[in-house]
DNA sequence: CGTGTAAGGAATTCTGACACG
DNA sequence: CGTGTAAGGAATTCTGACACG
């Protein structure tokens, strides 16, 4: 449960500008200001998760509206207390479905 | 939810390769007898699921037990019967737990 | 049958830097 | 500040084939 395959970090950088629609650059340079945080291969390729994607297009968004990264880092901050409230609502959620599962 | 994470072609052989243990040679062959299918980028490079892992994981341990690609193949097909009593129940907790949440 | 390997080419990714602004 | 790009090198992936068995 800790590790789900959201937060596996998976996949290629290639991929993650498909998937967010962001260049290497772009998706680099966020980095570089620690909004996002991938892992790294043996040999030194960036490898992200689901979760990381899904910030990437948070970020996207952000950037549109034309907040800029340091502002974007601090909200990014705040979005990690709320997401322990998204984790006990999910864990209530396994438990009920187990519950009801089991009759 | 169609497109869950579990399910979308995103992971590099290499990757898989990691996270399996087998060789990239072995991975290519289990596509090649109709174990897996993966899917593509615009230029040939290989992308694989979760899903896709997971199943490579059971072929190792059946390949280990010296069971043939062959009869793999035939008790994955099994096995899609199988999930499709998996996602029915995946339905229903998920409109239980739903309905817990908004009461 | 299942897997290793050498082979050559094509595409990917990496870093540091210059550019514009 | 945020992003594009050319640069050179290193690592990845692809296919078809020969090998062993």
């Amino acid at each position: 449960m800790a590790d789900s395959y959201k937060n596996k970090k998976v996949i290629s950088i290639g991929i993650v500008s498909e998937l967010t629609g962001l260049s290497l650059r772009q998706i680099r340079y966020y980095e570089e200001r620690k909004l996002i945080f991938p892992e790294r291969t043996e040999r030194g390729t960036r490898k992200y998760s689901f979760a990381d994607v899904e910030t990437l297009v948070d970020i996207a968004n952000k950037r549109e509206e034309g907040v800029q990264t340091f502002e974007i880092r601090q909200e990014l901050k705040k979005q990690k207390g709320q997401s322990r409230d998204e984790l006990k609502k999910m864990i209530r959620g396994q438990i009920n479905s187990q519950f009801h599962l089991r009759k």
